[in-house]
DNA sequence: TTGACGTGAGAACGTGCGTTCTCTACGTTA
DNA sequence: TAACGTAGAGAACGCACGTTCTCACGTCAA
């Protein structure tokens, strides 16, 4: 089989038990039964867990980011991208498997024991804040406000996993609002 | 010794651990060897490991809302208490062996596989709101102000975690501020 | 045909850890 | 003094899991 194909099936199956259960309660072994690979080919493609765990990180901080460009840039005012960051948020708390954030989460588990993990967060919440900072640079408005929306978001990132409702978002996108009036 | 003695040992042990290295990161072993008590009386106090953590992460809720509660009544003009919560957690971020929230670390870490430490944090934080709604309230301000001050604090303390840095605090402080004179 | 090689399936290995058990020593009481 | 309960120290147990090994099988080159 195509070595392409069994890595993307390997990450497929990993990321669905790794955001859903947590790295450390998920095992190889669900991750070969899952993925449908024999241990053999996993360890060829992913040597170690971790590898696994980071490639499972940079390949859902790609889509996680892309999936936001996408949703903000149906907006052609540069006003309305702001608001709609929030929408989108709000949209992904809604979803049925939402658990959270997956860097915030993974932090929290392996933040103490892998540095490999926690640079990868570190370059995630990194590439978020400057996707913001571009938003409030195209609006026009004080690039104070950049790090303000960005706490908002992780704030209700946070309460939206921990408390299991989309409201965060909402409550977040009023005070972005009411930020950038005061800005 | 005296059980009330020994199970403040215990939890002195394990707050430090848990805190500093992740829950699954800690056997048991260490936190017999840290608390100086043997294996069976860790046992009679905490039968469980399970119990260890909730009764850690209980106590530290106490701890921590008390001395939120402490600085910021010190000041007397209900004005000043809000900027103050942000002023604290500045002083929390810059401690030497500050890791981030305990709260939002033990849910990425066990949200998925305990029900319990679910229901600790759920409480934690909702405490924390609580907390921040009568501080608003006593200020005169709106109510709705108290969801969004807290979504700012969530925000700082997951960004100063990840990041090392005590910064998050005074973007957030700045935040809260332009958003009471916003309302 | 044959032998080398890659692959799949899963058994096996080593380690770590939560929990329990054993053994010894000591204090207490009749 | 003798019997008994308790506690400390740590060995032992059972299990889970990351990783490696075995073995049978199919494939392809010479």
């Amino acid at each position: 089989m195509d070595s392409e194909v069994a890595r993307e099936q390997a990450l497929d199956a990993a990321e669905k038990l790794f955001y859903g259960r947590g790295v450390q309660a998920v095992g190889m072994d669900a991750v070969r039964t899952a993925s449908g690979l024999s241990l053999k080919r996993l360890y060829q493609l992913f040597p170690a867990k971790e590898e696994l765990v980071v490639a499972y990180l940079e390949r859902r901080d790609l889509r996680w980011r892309g999936r936001l460009a996408e949703h903000v840039e149906r907006h052609d005012d540069p006003q309305e991208r702001i608001p709609a960051v929030f929408d989108w948020l709000e949209q992904w708390f809604g979803e049925a498997d939402f658990r959270g954030c997956a860097w915030i989460n993974s932090y929290g588990e392996l933040g103490a024991t892998s540095e490999r993990v926690v640079t990868q967060v570190r370059a995630h919440k990194r590439a978020f804040r400057d996707c913001l900072a571009g938003l409030v640079a195209d609006a026009g408005l004080p690039a104070i406000l950049a790090g303000q929306l960005f706490l908002l978001a992780e704030g209700a990132m946070v309460t939206a996993g921990i408390t299991g409702s989309a409201e965060p978002a909402a409550e977040a996108r009023e005070a972005a609002r009411a930020l950038s009036r005061a800005n």
